[in-house]
DNA sequence: GTGTTAATGTCGAAA
DNA sequence: TTTCGACGTTAACAC
């Protein structure tokens, strides 16, 4: 088990060497200069620069610079690699289907070319997701509001599987959006579809009881006669936070927010 | 102008390179087996394996295993590397603030170490984005439909700025929310976002023009002259395609869709 | 800095 | 295969 690495190799050296590599399976990477040209679902052209390219065993291609996070060009696992000589450089090139796609990289020069086995370890253990936010609501439900029961994760719908659905107290049911941060308008949004097909669903009335003028006759008794009679579906987004905009929503709608962490704090 | 690569270093050697590399502003690869552990917005950890980790001059750091496009870890630029020996290990530690983050590699071994300089063209032009489709419809707004005319691009309004707005043949506002791939009703509840805030401004309401008095004294004459007279805020999806919800999404608002693509055929 | 939206988003799961 | 929503989304841009 060895990294192969060649050093300035000729193109056709490092032609042989990429072929005996795409056969073994090895992660590669070549570093030289290059251009880097790509068509699909969008279309870009790269001039001469000195990059990264890593081309992995699954199909994946990774052209990287210097900076970024996110590569400069790539390619999706699944697509298939080749290489020749043309034009006195040295062509990569990695192509998929559906969508068509075609990543072309010509080296000029090639600084350098390593060929690696790669065994084990990609088992990854993450924490903090949606889910762990499901489970901690799940397990206390009072952290909705007291008297929440929930009833069903991922309840469908017409409008998709809600993440949490329950009743409150005062039995109405309840929808319940999970966003493991800060979220924006969309996931307000979000809310409102699952809200609306349920509705929909028990043929209730989206509008809120018309507690206007009656209510202003007699605001005790409409307090609690209507929270009795009134089945009524409410919305309610638990998110650490919400912006502005996604709060405005929220009132506007009539939906509640809960501030919750993903995890516990502590 | 040259890579430097250590094959199969000491973790004290791989150390100096290192260090060296750092300060030359490098583009880093360290191939090798390793654990590594991250913790920030959420929390992981990976077993040991053989895992390319690169390191850039901007802070970046990608931990990338055989498969996947996205690297299993990773920092985003604006970090900053530190390197160690610690517990008879290469620990290499890129840590950033707001949010606070840390990923933390230790190398048991360590294959290959490279640090390679980079040098130029890092100006990619793409093609076929959504700035694409808003210029291919400022020059023919046809496209969207006879007598469309195009008045504003991003025009903001209290939901955010509208991809386009303009009017139609009757004079009436129409927001033209632009999307270069097919969509999911997401895509129509952003657009019915900017047309309800279009409304509210304009003093238009949103159900069946309401026409009012006039209209009441004289039906037969109003159902000509309500086309002419009634302003109604229209609004327009434009994508290559939408999926079955949000076409009917599109419907219930009364949305229309302009099937386009970004680029033109061929 | 926060807020909002585009992206060749990627990725995984379900229908 | 397509559709749908989460993601440590990332990245760009406006405020």
């Amino acid at each position: 088990m060895t990294v192969t690495s060649l050093h300035d190799p000729s193109h056709r050296e490092a032609l042989w060497e990429l072929e005996a590599a795409f056969d073994r399976g090895d992660l590669i990477s070549v570093f030289g200069r290059c251009t880097v040209s790509y068509e699909g679902r969008a279309a870009s052209d790269l001039g001469s620069g000195d990059r990264l390219l890593l081309l992995k065993p699954d199909g994946a291609a990774l052209v990287h610079t210097d900076e970024g996070r996110t590569p400069v060009n790539w390619q999706p696992p699944g697509s298939e690699h080749r290489a020749a000589v043309r034009e006195g450089r040295l062509r990569v090139r990695s192509t998929r289907t559906n969508p068509d796609e075609t990543l072309t990289v010509r080296f000029s020069d090639v600084h350098q070319l390593s060929a690696m086995p790669v065994t084990g370890g990609r088992d990854l253990e993450l924490h903090g997701s949606e889910e762990d936010l499901r489970t901690r609501i799940l397990q206390r439900p009072d952290l909705i509001e007291p008297g929440f029961e929930p009833r069903e994760t991922e309840r469908p719908s017409s409008a998709g599987p809600m993440d949490v659905f329950g009743v409150d107290a005062d039995g109405n049911p309840v929808v319940v959006e999970l966003k493991r941060r800060r979220v924006g308008p969309d996931a307000v949004g979000q809310l409102a579809r699952y809200v609306r097909a349920l509705r929909e669903e028990l043929g209730i009335d989206g509008n809120a009881p018309e507690v206007g003028e009656s209510e202003a006759t007699d605001p005790v008794a409409d307090t609690t006669d209507a929270a009795d009679a009134a089945i009524e579906v409410r919305g309610v987004l638990v998110a650490p936070s919400v912006t502005d905009r996604a709060a405005e929503r929220l009132a506007d709608r009539g939906f509640d927010h809960v501030a919750l962490e993903p995890t516990a704090e502590e």
